[in-house]
RNA sequence: CGGGGAGUAGCGCAGUUGGCUAGCGCGCUUGCUUCGGGAGCAAGAGGCCGGCGGUUCGAAUCCGCCCUCCCCGACCA
């Protein structure tokens, strides 16, 4: 299948009778998310196999018009448009040095030539390989393409429905430049458009700094909308508007004032038992001595052999944090012959102090502390006591840990957020990563053939569309922003078989279609009180209720979704007021 | 991959000390009545009880293996 969806002009009118919407009075018990509940039972989706999804006729509309405001955005930053397939040749993973990197969640299948074809989880390779064989000039440059198109990726746990599946849709952009300069304009004008972008489909997204994870490059930053239903944490400070991946985020620990807490007395170095008792938890418990006052070790096996890390016992490591300041590739936690080998002792029980052969680098949290409960690098025992510099020394000081609700805000000392958020979109600064892998040069205006500058650039399409749906429902239904509405106007007829009403409901119809606006007539034999509901749950933006009652004043009613505010209108009205209504 | 839960009609569920023809609500079909917030009456259709194997006179029910789905974690746009 040809798996873009091209941009279409959306039919602007349907009978539901006609159409299909099948939408369910009962929640179905496979979904826990709001968006994934209300998507099923307003029949935008149906599951096939966890992570796959048919797109109903009401979600591909949705879809579709989410697709178009992004056509638009990109289009006015002059990125230009095209297609790659999603069959992609190994060797270009290889190439770049990504088979390694994306493991499992490439699927893969060999054709019948016995060749590797990888189905495309994001177009790096593809597209590089078409500049490299097509841009060979700095006047080529600036140049940015877009596509639209399905992505595969064998996600180790697909959920929330649409929010992380295995086949999903995806914008994906690619900038080249001939310079740094110019990847920073290219990156800034993706950046206003996927501003722009999210915007116009009723989201609030904060651009947060990131990690760049497999992607690779130096600078990223992922667009969020915080939801509980995301996926990600994010540390945002509500008064400055600071924001940051829990990944990155940054932790003060100010060594005078943490320093201040310090009791003036070191107290000596003692041993204890804690037969069995490995976690800071137990620890903690068994000695009744909270985690702030514990100091947990761990061994890592980094790039250049082990490292020991020190980190406060109510915090967590933030492993990306402790591979930028390594400037290490690999980092992963030591096996028992490792720690055995640089503590003496067995796994649960490693503290700081008789540490052999190992780099200690330590959270400068634990700058301020004294008195603190370590492991004792032997089997069923801890210290307690334990002080800096004369216990044990640190080669290296930095921020590695988490923040937490406790931190404050790097930027303005306010108290820090956690929040859940879903990532709607990511904008990377690769640099030369694929450029070099791939040998994509360009020669400049001097003659010199340099390697091309670029960046990309992701939406999750359909994420878009549950995100809407998590942030704009109640407990009827889905609360349609007007941008990305399936249909603009819900005509309820109550009693469409009664000709006074049938006829007046059709030239409404009619005369709406000619107006152009997008409308849905729900002509189905039904009773009053399942159109409503059903109305309420697939969430148009404007209703118009029809019925024998209001046509004998000659008026009818227009119902808002968003306020459930109801007003009444004259019959001849309707159209201007719909039309007014659009436009505010 | 680790932990937890679940698979019985399109949807939501009951039935599981082994026992009759597998049930209920919603939805669906037909007819009549109704018609401004999930209508009433009547008559229907719809099931390999997730799959395979075993125990048994007899299995939705007991045992074994497998599959699928959901949640938490690890991991990840």
């Amino acid at each position: 299948m040809g798996v873009g969806l091209p941009s279409i002009n959306l039919i602007n009118i349907m009978r539901w009778s006609k159409y299909f919407i099948p939408t369910l009075r009962e929640v179905p018990s496979e979904a826990e998310a709001v968006s994934h509940r209300l998507m099923i039972r307003s029949g935008l989706i149906r599951k096939l196999a966890s992570g796959a999804y048919t797109y109903l006729p009401l979600g591909l509309r949705v879809l579709q018009k989410v697709q178009n405001i992004i056509r638009e955005e990109m289009n006015k930053q002059d990125a230009i448009e095209l297609f790659m397939p999603s069959m992609q040749p190994v060797e270009l993973w290889h190439e770049s040095g990504r088979f390694k990197d994306f493991g499992e969640d490439l699927i893969t299948y060999k054709d019948r030539h016995n060749r590797v074809i990888v189905f495309g989880p994001t177009h790096e390779e593809v597209i590089t390989d078409l500049v490299r064989n097509h841009i060979n000039s700095y006047k080529q440059m600036p140049v940015t393409f877009y596509q639209i198109q399905t992505k595969f990726r064998d996600e180790v746990r697909p959920r929330f429905g649409v929010i992380r599946s295995r086949e999903f849709i995806m914008k994906d952009a690619y900038s080249f430049d001939e310079d740094w300069e110019g990847l920073d304009k290219s990156y800034q004008k993706m950046y206003e458009a996927y501003e722009n972008i999210f915007k116009r489909c009723g989201l609030k997204a904060i651009a947060v700094e990131a990690d760049s994870g497999v992607m690779g490059g130096d600078v990223s930053h992922e667009f969020m909308v915080v939801s509980d239903s995301g996926e990600d944490l994010l540390a945002h400070c509500q008064s400055c508007g600071y924001a940051a991946s829990l990944a990155i985020a940054e932790c003060i620990d100010k060594e005078p004032e943490t320093r201040a807490q310090k009791p003036e007395k070191e107290l000596p170095l003692k041993e204890v038992d804690t037969p069995g008792v490995t976690t800071i938890e137990k620890v903690g418990h068994l000695l009744k001595v909270k985690p702030e006052n514990m100091v947990k070790t761990l061994i890592y096996a980094a790039d250049e052999g082990p490292v020991a890390v020190l980190i406060r016992g109510d915090h967590d490591a933030n492993e990306a944090k402790i591979k930028k300041f390594l400037k290490c590739q690999k980092l992963e936690m030591a096996n028992e012959d490792v720690i055995k080998k640089i503590t003496g002792g067995p796994m649960g029980f490693s503290g700081p102090s008789g540490l052999k052969d190992v780099k200690v680098i330590a959270d400068s949290s634990i700058k301020g502390m004294s008195n603190f409960v370590t492991g004792a690098n032997k089997k069923d025992a801890h210290f307690i006591n334990t002080n800096l510099d004369r216990d044990f020394k640190v080669s290296e000081w930095a921020d590695l840990r988490v923040i937490t609700d406790k931190d404050q805000c790097p930027k303005c000392n306010k108290n820090i957020k956690i929040e859940h958020a879903i990532e709607m979109g990511h904008v990377f600064k690769l640099g030369l990563k694929y450029s070099k892998a791939m040998k994509a040069e360009f020669v400049d205006e001097s003659g010199k053939l340099k390697p091309i500058v670029m960046g990309c650039y992701g939406i999750g399409v359909n994420r878009i569309m549950a995100t809407a749906i998590e942030i704009h429902n109640d407990n009827k239904g889905i609360i349609w922003p007007l941008a990305i509405a399936p249909f603009q106007v819900l005509i309820i007829p109550i009693n469409y078989k009664e000709e006074s009403v049938r006829k007046a409901t059709d030239a409404i119809y009619e005369e709406l279609n000619k107006a152009g606006i997008e409308t849905l007539l729900d002509d189905r034999d039904e009773s009053a009180g399942i159109k409503f509901n059903d109305a309420e749950l697939i969430g148009m933006p404007f209703s118009i209720v029809i019925g024998d009652r209001g046509l004998k004043k000659g008026k009818l009613e227009i119902k808002i979704r968003a306020t459930g505010e109801i007003l009444e209108t004259k019959k001849e009205e309707i159209k201007d007021k719909i039309l007014a209504l659009l436009v505010a």
